[in-house]
DNA sequence: CTGAAAGCGCTTACAG
DNA sequence: CTGAAAGCGCTTACAG
């Protein structure tokens, strides 16, 4: 029912094998006979099978995406949709299509990873964000399958990946802070046990102790999750605190929009007015509260453009291509 | 390098006719030998190879995504990942692939689908929200390949679409702000041209004319968009207007949580705390604001499930499949 | 109930 | 510079 090569083959008076090298611009064949080809190919609006062409060159040209996260999430994150927007962006430059499946949990994620690898319908896959111990990844590196991860994973060995840098976005708001006279600030912190979590914290912790102000442990918060309940719950914690009641915070960093969020509602609920606070994601509906000074930009889409780009020049052999790669953060302050 | 179809096959001691038949469970198999290819199956750990299965059955089992949106609104508004996640949930339990593609405008959006379509690389399209005689819908009509719409387009003629009841959705918004004591209330609309913005005006119309509230032209602000711009505009708007300065609006109606953002804005530069807005998504961040006191949440889970489901029916040839599907909103308030 | 054979629409050594 | 032929790994009438 379609035009196939055979009947572009036939139409231009040529073989199979000369109207495939036309398609794949190869130097061996004369620019007459090319010429001859491509007008047949114009009248006859002839337009490769994609999966016939896979089939024959063992290659889809198409990235599969692994969320590694709760659907609910995926929605109330503005990274994850421009993340995509990056990879496809990049993708399509390139020829490639871009594939997605959400899932439920960790042994979700090892489902669809397995069924993208054993099915050979894709040629890459980009993880975001990685998990303590990463199913994925280990099953992933164990297969010699091309893969890369937004965000640093635990084990770095023989991984492509590239993340922003973590610990500069919280030295930066911090010291923003501090700039504008804070020094009694809280921190709270994201899911135990991921780099992200760990740097975060650690760039607030140096700019506290580069700038020589002590860190009260009362007022932080780690082991969390990136959650408005984990930061509300945690600004409840410290505004109910009768230890504190006369030497409460000025400042919070926190280290996720949502956080900042469930901040600002126990703060709106307490009517305290005299605390700000910090973020990431610059996220337009949270960054219109007043009480929001600063949002850590972290430039999704370039994160998601770079995953792919490492993602394809590794497939695609280059053998100068780096294995990772780190995003510039921006400090969106207030006026 | 990967175990073949006919690896099985000759290990099974059986045919690959034989093993193509266990593998789609054909009826014509004696129970026998379905056992013991299933069992050399696993012993082989054999996973068919689905682009050679593409090739022969001449269905890809992958459908598209086309967005008929500009990239910065997909991660502003929690619409779009909510129905990925619903279409991706539909079709990963019907074995189908999901593969999106990011656009920067109507005629990127046209050259995806004709990508899509030429390449023959999907086996049916979800297109969101449909433009005035959309673009991409003539073609993919007029191209006879399967799709379906989220959103009701302009000529529903032999169209599959889901959508949720735009009317119903202010109508009751509208009827929640007057049973609250509200009648000078405000409507601010969506874009010129849409079916969308029509019928968000007329629930609203409605629910006025039979309340017996007459409607102040000049509350009015149609043929916007879903921006918190518009909305700021127009709240500015109705508070500089020096007629209106005895006799504001205590109550706003938008058709998007962003444009409410805008309000809410708006109402706070100018100190404004007697005006109420409803808005459209249930935004998180969104309702944390106390004069936000109701959102429709739309549903889009389950319009991406519903737009996947009646695409699939439509390909795999239900006959008695329905064109369309209207997704009941549920008017979220405050307590 | 099972098999031999043709075919899906390309690519790519190999030969000239 | 070009072509004939094999092959990618499946599915599916057709025949028995």
């Amino acid at each position: 029912m379609c035009v196939t090569l055979n009947d572009v083959a036939k139409a231009a008076g040529v073989s199979a094998s000369t109207v495939s090298r036309v398609l794949s611009d190869s130097p061996r064949i004369s620019n007459k006979t090319k010429e001859r080809v491509k007008k047949t190919i114009k009248e006859l609006n002839y337009f490769p099978n994609v999966v016939a062409r896979s089939l024959a060159s063992s290659s889809t040209k198409t990235i599969g995406l692994i969320f590694n996260t709760e659907s609910q999430f995926l929605s109330q994150n503005p990274f994850f949709a421009q993340a995509m927007a990056g990879i496809s962006s990049y993708a399509q430059g390139k020829g490639y299509n871009v594939m997605f499946a959400c899932n439920k949990n960790e042994d979700g994620d090892l489902d669809i990873a397995i069924r993208y690898v054993s099915s050979r319908i894709v040629d890459g896959i980009i993880l975001f964000t990685s998990r303590t111990d990463d199913k994925c990844i280990n099953y992933l590196t164990q297969q010699g399958f091309p893969f890369s991860v937004i965000g640093r994973p635990d084990k770095t060995q023989g991984v492509i990946w590239v993340d922003n840098d973590n610990f500069q976005a919280t030295y930066q708001s911090t010291v923003f802070l501090i700039s504008k006279g804070h020094n009694r600030i809280s921190f709270i912190g994201g899911p135990k046990g991921q780099n992200v979590s760990r740097d975060r914290y650690d760039g607030f912790k140096r700019a506290m102790l580069v700038y020589g102000y002590s860190i009260d442990e009362s007022l932080i918060f780690k082991d969390g999750n990136f959650s408005d309940e984990f930061g509300y719950a945690c600004m409840q914690n410290l505004l109910s605190s009768s230890s504190l009641i006369d030497n409460r915070p000025t400042a919070v960093v926190t280290s996720d929009d949502m956080q900042a969020l469930g901040v600002l509602k126990a703060l709106q609920e307490n009517d305290v007015t005299d605390i700000v606070v910090t973020g990431f994601n610059n996220t337009p509906a949270v960054m219109y509260h007043s009480q929001m000074i600063a949002s850590v930009d972290v430039n999704a889409e370039q994160l998601g453009f770079y995953s792919a780009k490492l993602l394809l020049e590794r497939i695609e052999g280059k053998s100068d291509s780096t294995m990772h790669y780190i995003v510039p953060t921006c400090l969106v302050e207030k006026a």
